[in-house]
DNA sequence: ACAAACCGTTGTACTATACAACCGAGACCG
DNA sequence: CGGTCTCGGTTGTATAGTACAACGGTTTGT
């Protein structure tokens, strides 16, 4: 393969993860007009690690603490999350998921899955895999590599 | 392989993809403080697609044409696009970038190319060209396959 | 015991976006 | 022609999501 391909290809997936990035909010807005796609994220994270602080998730997400605490005022108002006084530390909120939330979460999940499974309904098991493969790697890339603004 | 096997893909490519979503902007404006991004996309289409309307855009991205026009507007107070009235029709206007927003664009281009270049320093040619493969694959899916259950 | 570090909230500002109301220009029908 | 319908674009208004900075309590380290 010549070094032109190589080069190619990263411009390849650069345009096209920025082209998935542009719809993405859209298209989930539309699919839960009553869970913004933020929030549904949030709410699975602390669903995964219950018992999880603002600063884990703003950690996790690279989001300002600032949004993270409203965004989670927002889900408290909604009566998606509970924020208990950590006993240890009363600095800190402990995050849980309200029964409400459960519920809220594993309907989100279900339409978003479906969507998801439409979409891929012509793919073999094996390229789902790889895909999702590459999909992690990237991530995985990306977090671990934090963007720095160049002078300019 | 077991069916699982193939649900648990769709849903690691449904949470990568979030992620990857939820990054996109951020890292997007760290990485170009200059040029409010989104208009970045649109100047590369302008570019590519010199003499495209308005109309074409917002079709084109599933934007709004008030989002269009005032992004527009964002590009051309910065000196990047000009806006010429069509001779053979007063009410569409013809983009072009001016020789700055070419200018813009290239350096623009070459630094996220840059980022990518960074984070997928370590892939086979390989497996960038079959990354890019399935990333085309999906979103071509995706925009064929508008899945927009208010019909006005 | 005091300062530094830390967690979270709040004030402010900005981008991106949608929807609806509108205006001016074409198109088309009778 | 003239009325109306459609189309491209702008503007008013509203909302989500986000950052940064300033602040108030809490803990921790010296």
């Amino acid at each position: 393969m010549s070094e032109g391909a190589r080069e190619t290809s990263v411009d390849l997936i650069q345009r096209e993860l920025t082209a998935f990035a542009r719809r993405a909010r859209a298209a989930a807005a539309r699919l839960h007009p009553d869970l913004p796609l933020v929030s549904y994220t949030l709410l699975a994270h602390i669903h995964d690690r219950a018992g999880c602080s603002a600063t884990d998730l703003a950690a996790h997400y690279l989001l300002d603490k600032s949004t993270v605490s409203r965004q989670l005022a927002s889900l408290e108002r909604l009566g998606l999350v509970e924020r208990r006084p950590d006993p240890g530390d009363h600095r800190v909120q402990v995050l849980h998921p309200t029964q409400e939330g459960r519920r809220v979460l594993a309907s989100t999940q279900a339409s978003r899955q479906a969507a998801y499974e439409e979409r891929l309904r012509d793919w073999s098991a094996d390229d789902l895999a790889r895909f999702a493969a590459y999909l992690v790697r990237y991530n995985a890339a990306v977090t671990s590599d934090p963007p720095k603004p160049p002078r300019r």
